[in-house]
DNA sequence: ATGGTCGTTTCACGA
């Protein structure tokens, strides 16, 4: 099974884009992040007429997240449990939607942005990234736990090389000891970044500002992870940075996140094959 | 500190 993430940055702007990268890489399962649009805004029957269905969550002008599937699309949740509320319902719930898609629990999740350090904005990213890790962390214990994916744009670049120049970023969000701890706690948790290990080298960035010009010279971030439950990190057998989708005009600002799994070990007692 | 460029039910604001 091959799952991607992508913020898209508007699926209205982009729905060409979208078809084609999910054509071209073969993609079962998408997440898709910054949908900027209401459900009854999507432009499903290109969708639909290859195959896939849509569970999204959204407002027309931010966030908006939305998971395109062919391998079934069942249990649907908007938001998970206990999520924080915060000023409009429209805009609080359209960070998270998760459904389970052949087999695996797949989250698309808009982290808050923060927008600066001491705004109240900030303080409800915090809030919301340690209930989602409440949340997420029983989702991947017990005997009934299916292998889980959650996918994002995490607004958080954990390491310093995830940044092209962290001095650039003394004073910014992204990059500080809360929102890292944040993160951390996911991967304390047990959760694995499966992407790292399957695509290293210096290519690691996920997003690039479209202004000065920030993709031709490299200055990005990345922000864009899959973090894995164990048993969907056993699972994992490649993934990807797909940067040339960021290129030319027309693009979205980020750059999809490719995974592939393995299928699932055979119940015992089932015959190979 | 500012501004650069995109997107949106746009002449303002979020990223």
């Amino acid at each position: 099974m091959r799952l991607a993430t992508w913020n898209v940055n508007s699926l209205r702007a982009r729905i060409g884009r979208v078809e084609a990268f999910l054509e071209r890489h073969d993609v079962d399962v998408l997440a898709v992040q910054e949908t900027k649009a209401r459900e009854d805004q999507l432009p499903l029957m290109g969708l639909q007429s290859m195959g896939y269905d849509v569970a999204a969550v959204g407002h027309s002008q931010w966030n908006g997240v939305a998971i395109i599937s062919r391998v079934g699309l069942d249990d649907v949740a908007e938001g998970f449990p206990d999520m924080p509320p915060w000023g409009e319902p429209a805009v609080a719930e359209a960070r998270a939607v998760g459904a389970t898609c052949g087999g695996v629990r797949v989250w698309s999740l808009y982290v808050p942005n923060g927008r600066a350090v001491g705004d109240p904005h900030y303080a409800y990213k915090l809030e919301w990234l340690a209930r989602l890790r409440d949340a997420a962390v029983a989702w991947a214990t017990g005997p009934d736990a299916l292998p889980t994916a959650l996918c994002g744009d995490w607004n958080i670049a954990p390491q310093d090389d995830d940044v092209y120049d962290i001095a650039a970023y003394a004073t910014s969000t992204h990059v500080t000891p809360p929102e890292r701890a944040a993160f951390q706690a996911f991967l304390d948790g047990g959760y694995v970044d499966v992407v790292r290990p399957h695509a290293p080298g210096p290519e690691v960035f996920t997003y690039w500002d479209y202004y000065r010009q920030r993709f031709e010279r490299n200055r990005g971030m990345r922000i864009d992870f899959v973090l894995g439950s164990p048993s969907l990190a056993e699972r994992t057998c490649a993934a990807r940075i797909d940067r040339e989708e960021r290129a030319g005009t027309g693009a979205s600002d980020h750059a999809p996140v490719i995974v592939d799994l393995d299928d699932p070990p055979a119940p015992p007692g089932e015959p190979a094959g």
